[in-house]
DNA sequence: TAGATTGTTAATCGATTAACAATC
DNA sequence: TAGATTGTTAATCGATTAACAATC
């Protein structure tokens, strides 16, 4: 192991971000500690697998007989995910759901700002919830002035491959694409597909 | 191992819709055969992992000198996900987000009908995208009449756990949520978090 | 045939579970 | 103290990788 983030194991953060929602739902109800036990039955875990993960990314260990201190935890999970460091992002893609996610306010929870959106249309150039859309021209100038590093692309899947190049062409190097198209980007550019029909399929076959 | 499924290991299932994915997209572009080798240099996997996952789920072998046919590789995956089996799901929470998702039809080619949306402001009952938007009231109405299993879940945090609440209670037993809180449910029903800001923030961090 | 590509068996690696000692 | 709960070490399980034989 090269350094201390990889002695957590891949299974493990991909855990963090439910444990993160179920604790502040504790925190939420004034519930201060928590035992391994009870997050393991609420969140469908097993209570072992549950001290192992907290075990990594604690700060401080559980106490016997009372459990994990949830505010500390939440802290903690949050640093370890890097929850505050703070990351620009733009939406290329100003269509119904482009739109919603630009007038989201959640992501300002996990260290991201959503500053812009950009699309090819004219007409849907403007401003949504106090936020802009530029035309698709400015993208690089505003990656670049702004160091945005990561694009959330929600454009018609026919757009899907030339917006994503245009994206990719601009400076950005990660890619969240809701559009259901394999795309081909470059050696260092990573791409996420967030397909919400499969998500839905999955759900159904489960 | 109980039935035929089962022997597909979930880890598999899981790279699944990412090669139908990449496979629609060559089909596109009129290729008949694609390797192993092809196949994993694109998506960035081993070849013997593809051809492991391709054996489990393929009707038939892949060539040696051609590698396998997209077109039959499409097919079976698509059999073996149930994309051809029909389910009804329906929206809860038509803000922007849930109306976005209404319009948008890429369900249909994995099997999913969104049939309706439901809110509880007046304002928002109507139509969207030619689907009728209705008042909650009638939720449980429709989930009987139509058989709906499955409920995308589009309300803001707060409103989340009664809206959650109310889908159990009309009959969903499967829960798409896109509300960052960690939903109570009774044993049966299956919840599912497509949580936008920690899908980017993974992106960031990798 | 030669060579590319497949499918399979064995070895490695990683993650989960089981058993138990440590602690407040 | 007794008991609940933690953390850790060892065993099991599952998935990936490596090596190689089979095939067109």
């Amino acid at each position: 192991m090269v350094n201390a983030e990889s002695a957590v194991s891949r299974a493990t953060v991909s855990r963090l971000p439910a444990y993160l929602r179920y604790l502040k739902g504790e925190a939420g109800k004034g519930v201060e500690y928590v035992s391994s036990a009870a997050i393991a039955k609420d969140m469908g875990l097993s209570a072992v697998g549950v001290r192992k993960d907290l075990a990594l990314v604690s700060s401080r260990p559980g106490k016997p007989r009372f459990g994990f201190e949830v505010r500390l935890l939440i802290e903690d999970i949050e640093k370890f995910l890097g929850y505050h460091r703070w990351t620009n992002a733009v939406i290329v893609g100003a269509g119904g759901l482009g739109r919603a996610i630009l007038s989201y306010e959640g992501f300002e929870n996990y260290g991201i700002h959503v500053i812009a959106a950009f699309d090819n249309s004219p007409a849907k150039v403007g401003a949504v919830g106090g936020k802009p859309v530029y035309p698709m021209e400015r993208l690089g100038d505003v990656v670049k002035r702004s160091d945005v590093k990561v694009c959330i692309l929600t454009v018609p899947r026919s757009a899907a491959q030339e917006a994503c190049d245009q994206a990719v062409g601009a400076g950005i190097n990660a890619i969240l694409s809701f559009a259901p198209v394999h795309l081909l980007v470059p050696e260092g550019v990573t791409v996420k597909y967030e397909d919400l029909a499969v998500s839905l399929a999955e759900l159904c076959g489960a």
